[in-house]
DNA sequence: AACACGGTTGACCATCTAGTCAAGATTGTT
DNA sequence: AACAATCTTGACTAGATGGTCAACCGTGTT
């Protein structure tokens, strides 16, 4: 029987706290060390609850996971919604990018477990990536392109502009170790002087 | 005992012929399934060999990692290596920025095994990212510096630039899965148009 | 207090997986 | 052909891992 799919119960309060501590450790856990990587025995111990305890609350590993990814893919196509094509062009590219690095720089875990999971072929994700997700690009390319028409903005592919708009800020928290290693101890945070250098960047590259 | 560690004796035919054929099928399952979510079997069944021939090539799944990552790591620094604080500017960045781009379509694997490594916090390559690595981006970073304050670059932030170029060129790869299913059936290949795409970024980021 | 329900867990099982080993097959050399 | 070295593998082991279950504990309601 599926424990938290169904929606019809009502919620203890109890419940509420474990399935939220537990997705709490599972995206700790998952988003490090990847699915396969990941052990129930580590997200029990994460969760500071014992196993069967975990497994009281969700019908298995995959399902924890599946959770954590349905309550991410939520969000993530919110800041590309928010684009208005009514806006102003240069503006509303640059609130999306700022919107995509703060959610790097907030959410890094989350990144990382969508990256983690793209990187090996996105097997769980492939309706997501090409039902809701490949429209919302479609239609934001078509507002772009019309910008670009109207000469609002630079002439550029709108597709690899927003793949590299994702590339640029996700890299931050994705590739956050290799930051931090190379850099040393030169800095505090990975991300220090990230949102200056994509404000020139991009209002550099935006303006025609 | 190390097999393919002590390089005392010669190769036979019949040794160079496997190492490298296992080495080729582990770099497949690696690149898509990380470390811990690759299984000897699934290498041996790749490399049409039985697992206990595996072993008697390699000492163990961690040696096969080793043995791939050592051998990537030679080449990941040669690009980078290549920027000639003598030659033209924005040229030498353009050359490098193309060679990666070309990196990351030829050797699509190798850049994803890399990939996994650090989004997982890079577990396996400390050492490497903060000794020659580091050494190395602290090197051009200072050429690129020096560059820009001779106004023959945009004044940017160098190390921003430098990450920003791994981004940019690397995503094409790693985040393959995401572009070939967004972008559905309109692309025979995700790398379509990128070289262009990048050639304009940095060529109108760059000059000043 | 007593009851019912929700919550918790130690002990257990089946399966998977890295690695071993001894015996046998192949190859190269004389 | 005969021999030694290299190469190959079926059968196996120990430990890890996802998941189960029966018994037990806590909480709120009457």
């Amino acid at each position: 029987m599926s424990k938290t799919t169904s929606p019809s119960k009502p919620q203890t309060r109890i419940q509420k706290r474990n399935i939220m501590i537990i997705l709490d450790a599972a995206l700790e856990v998952f988003s490090t060390y990847g699915f396969r990587g990941t052990t129930l025995d580590q997200i029990a111990r994460q969760a500071g609850l014992s196993k069967p305890n975990v497994l009281y609350y969700f019908d298995g590993k995959e399902a924890i996971h599946l959770a954590l990814l349905s309550q991410l893919l939520e969000t993530w196509l919110d800041p590309l919604r928010a684009i208005d094509p009514q806006g102003d062009p240069k503006n509303e590219l640059m609130r999306y990018i700022r919107h995509k690095l703060q959610m790097s720089r907030d959410f890094p875990r989350e990144s990382r477990l969508f990256a983690n999971e793209i990187v090996q072929g996105a097997p769980r994700m492939q309706a997501f990536l090409q039902g809701d997700l490949r429209d919302l690009v479609d239609e934001k390319a078509a507002v772009i392109q019309a910008w670009m028409k109207d000469g609002k903005l630079t002439q550029l592919d709108p597709f690899h502009l927003i793949f590299s708009i994702w590339a640029l800020t996700q890299h931050y928290a994705d590739f956050e170790a290799q930051i931090r290693l190379v850099r040393g101890s030169n800095i505090t945070q990975p991300h220090d002087g990230s949102e200056d250098f994509l404000d020139q960047v991009f209002q550099k590259l935006l303006t025609p």
